[in-house]
DNA sequence: GTAATTCCTCAACCTAACTTGAGGTCAAGG
DNA sequence: CCTTGACCTCAAGTTAGGTTGAGGAATTAC
């Protein structure tokens, strides 16, 4: 009885609802609640409630992490989204502009890197002060535990 | 004893020397070897010896690391190396341009969606189906188990 | 010759980003 | 009402790419 107008049009989904519309598993959605990338409400029996402008904030996260971005840089973004009402478009486009020049940053190096890479690693010297594959931008990736060391100067001979 | 010839004038280093003149940590070259990536040879101590050639292989290692390839996809290319005798330029030039066809593949996937990025996440319809972001080409990132579920054509609405 | 390095192996730990499973509750249909 | 499926929490497991540490052997430096 908690809830007497169909979930749906009162544009008010559960978890499975969401996943269903986004994509994605269940558990990766309750796992990016303990992360803080989205804070659902509950109803009475303590079940997840989502809105449906939380489908974009999903997706967002979904296109964010395609294009590599950590669940940490997200985080930050989406905490810059105003908490007290429903983002608008103007919101998003805000966000997006920002993730966008860090793409072209992340463009601008593979493609620096590319264009090295016969004068690098085909010429026969391999060297890396000049491949400036030193530390890129944002890095592509960083797994593990501590900072990946910094590619120095320090390449054959 | 076992080694009356000054190493380095043999072109012959430790996993020390090779750490020190790449840049990696010794433990980072011990795993890369669990993988299959260098094989060493071993002194009578047991310890190992490496040719001034593998501080190529090692840096070809640390690029494609830095470009994103997966250690298994670099285990291949280096498959494809000769075994038998040091790999020579032009060896080296064939792998290279292996993988610039791939970073090339993933610099168009990104620069495709760094042109979608405004007419999708900031355009308020955030729909996945223009913005090809489905499975992007050799994947960006491929973490947890399984496959990353394909963002399908599933959004709003 | 011996002390200080460096190296060896093997097992355990680390982060990111999730998934899987156990054990139990909630909600919707008949 | 009561069964079935969706949800809940919490703990543990997974993969990639390594690092850290213990306990012991080999080299190098003086």
């Amino acid at each position: 009885m908690a809830e007497s107008v169909p979930r749906e049009a009162n544009q008010i989904m559960s978890i499975g609802d969401l996943a269903e519309r986004t994509g994605l598993a269940v558990s990766a959605i309750r796992f990016y609640e303990t992360k803080g990338l989205v804070t659902p409400a509950r109803n009475a029996g303590g079940q997840r409630r989502y809105l449906r402008s939380d489908i974009r904030r999903i997706s967002f996260i979904q296109v964010s992490q395609q294009l590599g971005f950590t669940i940490e840089q997200i985080r930050t973004a989406l905490a810059t989204l105003p908490a007290s009402r429903t983002p608008t478009q103007k919101d998003w486009e805000r966000i997006s502009r920002n993730f966008r020049a860090h793409l072209d940053e992340r463009i601008n190096c593979m493609t620096r890197l590319r264009d090295y890479l016969d004068g690098c690693i085909g010429c026969g010297c391999l060297s890396m002060k000049k491949c400036a594959l030193v530390n890129p931008a944002d890095g592509l990736k960083k797994y593990g535990a501590g900072a990946r060391a910094v590619i120095g100067d320090k390449l054959e001979r």
